[in-house]
This record gives structure tokens, sequence and C-alpha cells, in this order.
DNA sequence: ACTTTTAGTAACCAAATGGTAACTGGATGA
DNA sequence: TCATCCAGTTACCATTTGGTTACTAAAAGT
């Protein structure tokens, strides 16, 4: 009965399980793309917190980083493809709620 | 120590949204329901946190714990009517994957 | 010349989480 | 008598995670 690493469920719960990812996958939905919106939209989360999320998500190529411009550096995130197909996952949990 | 949140995504996030939650969910849709069980398909988790999330599920009323005999003590867990309605989100957490 | 702006990073420290091993209980079997 | 069973609990300690503040760049605004 060792399946490992087999289970879908676990395998996307390495991305998605962790602590604010579904939050910012939700204001990505919500058409927020930059840093200080995500920001402002989760009081708790702090800035360090914030970018280690926002590399691992891209990591995990679930959101995608577009430099605008460099000075003043403005950047913007956008969910990849494989991202999207998340809002149903977002869609089962919010109707739970 | 989060305030209560309207968002239905946070809300339910706070039950489910902790490691080895849904993995617990998961395993009692697959039929288990002791301790050890638990235990065997999870190489990872430990007793304590395994006790901790019991716990934590039984709180929020996601599973329902029933003690079968005193000695030796043998205790088996069940799915609430509310803790099955997480079938959905399990199945699109398996879909994505 | 100085401040403001955005998206971070670095250093330092505090808090939360997790692992291990020993221990609990009383009925049962050797 | 004594170990064994299961489902935990407890103490101790290590690891992981998180918060705060200060700092960076380079251009635009005052």
């Amino acid at each position: 009965m060792r399946e490992k690493k087999s289970c879908p469920i676990d395998k996307t719960l390495e991305y998605i399980g962790k602590k604010w990812n579904l939050l910012i996958i939700r204001d990505l939905f919500l058409g927020k793309k930059k840093f200080n919106e995500f920001l402002e939209s989760n009081p708790q989360l702090s800035n360090k917190v914030l970018s280690q999320k926002l590399k691992e998500l891209e990591t995990h190529s679930l959101i995608e980083k577009r430099i605008i411009s460099k000075t003043p550096l403005l950047a913007e995130y956008y969910l990849t493809d494989r991202g999207k197909a998340l809002n149903k996952v977002l869609f089962e949990i919010a109707m739970f709620g």
C-alpha cells in the first residue's frame, strides 16, 4: 500500500497545499497582479514570505512574472494555463466554505 | 491567530489548508479508520503530529472519533457529513495532479 | 539636491512546528 | 510474572518558518 509519489493528491498538495499559495492564486483570479496588491489583500503576509511564495509558484509554473519597467522596478504576475486550471479547485473550496 | 474572514476560501483553508489534513481525509475516503493505518500510509507522519491533526479535524467537525474498546484502546475515525462534502475538493485536486 | 516610487533582499531574531524516544493504561496470552 | 497490544501523551530538543527593519537601484517629480 505504498503508492508514495504516485497519488495525484500528494503531488498537487506539494504545489498548492502550503500556506498562502492558494490565496495568492485567488488574488490573481481576482485580477491582482502586483506585489503590493498581494500584500494589501493579505494583511498577515510579510514581504519576505510573499517573495518566497511568488518564487515557489513561478518555479512550479503556476504563475509567470513579467517585468514591466526596470526603474522604478515594476513587475506583474499572471497565471499560466496550468495555474488557471486551478479554478475548479478554488471553486470547490469556495463552495465548501 | 487569524481573524474571522469573510472570504469562503480563507475560511475553508483554515480547516484543510494545513499540512496532512487533506491527506488524512483522503485516507478516510479510501476506507482507512485506524491510527496506525494513517501512520502507515504516510511514512513521514509522526504519531505526535497525527494525533494533533486528528484532534484538529475533529474540532472542526470534519471527522468523528469512535472508541471501539478501552483495553487495548481501539479507536476508529469516520468522516462526518461535513467531511464527506470535501469529496469534490479532493476530486478536483486529484484531477489537477 | 532630495524625496518618492516598486519590488524585492539581508541580517537578525522570535515563534511555530516537528522528530524521537520513553511512557501510559488494563486486558490478554505465554 | 511479564511482555504485548493500540492509541495515544509527554519531555526534550532540533529544524523550519516567519516577522521586522533597514537597505538596494535608478528615474521621475519638486
